[in-house]
RNA sequence: GCGGAAGGUCGGAUGACCGCGGGCUUAUGGGUGACCAUAGGCGCGAGGAAAGUCCGGGCUCCAUGAAGAAAGGGUGCCGGGUAACGCCCGGCGGGGGUAACCCCAGGGAAAGCGCCACAGAGAAGAGACAGCCCAAGCAAAUCGCUUGCGAUGUGCGAAGGUGAUGGUGAAACGGUGGGGUAAGAGCCCACCGCGGGACUGGUAACAGAACCGGCACGGCAAGCCCCACCCGGAGCAAUGCCGAAUAGGGGCCUCGCGCGGAAAGGUCUGCGACCGCCUUCGGGCAACAGCAGAGACCUCCGCAGGGACACUUCAGCCCAGAGGCCCGGGUUGGCAGCUAGAUCCCGUCGGCAACGGCGGGGGUAGAGGAAUGGUCAUCAGAGGGGUUUCGGCCCCCGAACAGAACCCGGCUUAUUGACCUUCCGCGCAU
RNA sequence: GGCCCGUUCGUCUAUCGGUUAGGACACCAGGUUUUCAACCUGGGAAGAGGGGUUCGACUCCCCUACGGGCUG
């Protein structure tokens, strides 16, 4: 496996003004206007989760991450956990697929996102994200 | 050894890499600065229930304070513990268990009201009904004879007696046995039950009990209620501060601006020493102190009324506004509250205990859409499954319930198992 | 987070501690009709779960589960 800090020093070598991995996946979504705005626009179903995604046409072109679990998933240790396991597939993949510009919603499926294997994950996110990237307007 | 009972403890350990939330800190950059950004370093970071929100408090705000009463709600054997409790401890009473032990909202039903379905004669203060007994009387039968009277038993039987008997029912106005009687009945007796109870023990609940009473007083108060005690309401999204923005609002409702007096002060009117200014030297102007007066206003006092106080009273405050309700507009920022507290551990003393006193020691979660995740390694692991030469070895599975949101004390509920202590019953051995 | 309220046939709802738990719509069967609808007749179907009080609980009390509302 590659060295995270390799990669992430590659990065800021190459293009400092882009922002790093971790302040990429600070700007998080939190009122229940943008959250709908997201899921009005491209959604992309999974095996472990739901992916929707928007592109914010403003001059920002910062990548914005919300995540949900509804109560459906279980009880509050079942909710932050399916929370913790999307933010962790995220923080490993958006910095390399997430596109500038863009608002991405990570939806926890009930079962599914904690059982999942964790490989597996990753992988849905990645094709996921090719697949909503790929759709036209 | 088997089967039980009670109480307690733990809630996997160590490590690696990448990450998360606070705190402290270093460097660099920016900024006058508070500070911000980036990169590092150090250290900390969920529970026994953090849960349910069922009780009790702290804290904050609301109402000016005190008292009282009503309403409403709660608690309910006794004593103690506690800041307090509906919690805990120790007793008492009742029930269950062979026992260890467990369970109980466990005050009052002669203060009153209400209810007790169905069944049953009857369901609450009681007598009706059926039945039983029976004087008079009636009927037929038998016997005697003086032939229309007497006797005997039988049947019916108004009035009267009786409360034993009565398919019932959760519950039936004491039970069993004997005596007694026309039939019966605590009518009488024995035992049991019940009620009262001097006295004794105990702080008390309560226990024991001489003696008395022939027996009345059914159940339900988690039905209303009575008695005793407790309780103001809302809740950290409380609340305070800073900043931004909008507005500088609208509507509805309730009650009000009264009377009398005082004159210390303000005020006003008159007089006005000294000083000041002006002067045509006659005086004039202004005004402090002082004196006298006035009572419009301020002020003060009294009375009446009103006001918000959930109610009433009193006190206080206010009196020209005071208060209540609703609507509309803006913001979705920051800081505080925010963690050391009725705290935990150890020792010792008092106490049966809950707990308390004293001494010593320990301590770092404090977020704000909300932090513990991912990938692994080693070890431990009650036990379960497979295999077996029954010593074992090897392989596989193998923690549950669950996440702080102001903080404490309890209760309740969820939960993988393991371990420890004490006790009871049975069996075996000595 | 905090504060409240509720739970009865498939659905919406009644029900002074004593019932076989009532009604409407829906469902099923039969009748009517050439057939369908409508109509008529009949039928099935419920007290969230657990404990307690009581002779007896949907009802009263406690606990749990679930659902809903309000609140800066």
């Amino acid at each position: 496996m590659t060295p995270p800090e390799d990669m992430g020093q590659g990065k800021t070598a190459d293009a400092p003004v882009q922002p790093s991995a971790v302040s990429l996946c600070l700007n998080v979504l939190k009122t229940r206007p943008e959250f709908l705005r997201v899921a009005s626009a491209r959604r992309q179903g999974t095996g472990g989760f739901l992916l929707q995604a928007r592109h914010r046409n403003d001059a920002d072109s910062r990548v914005q991450i919300g995540f949900t679990a509804s109560k459906k998933i279980g009880n509050a240790v079942a909710r932050n956990r399916a929370k913790r396991r999307l933010r962790a597939i995220a923080r490993d993949v958006m910095p390399r697929l997430a596109k500038a510009g863009w608002d991405y919603v990570l939806v926890a499926r009930p079962g599914a996102t904690i059982a999942r294997d964790y490989s597996d994950l990753i992988r849905d996110l990645e094709s996921a994200l090719r697949q909503i990237h790929k759709e036209k307007p």
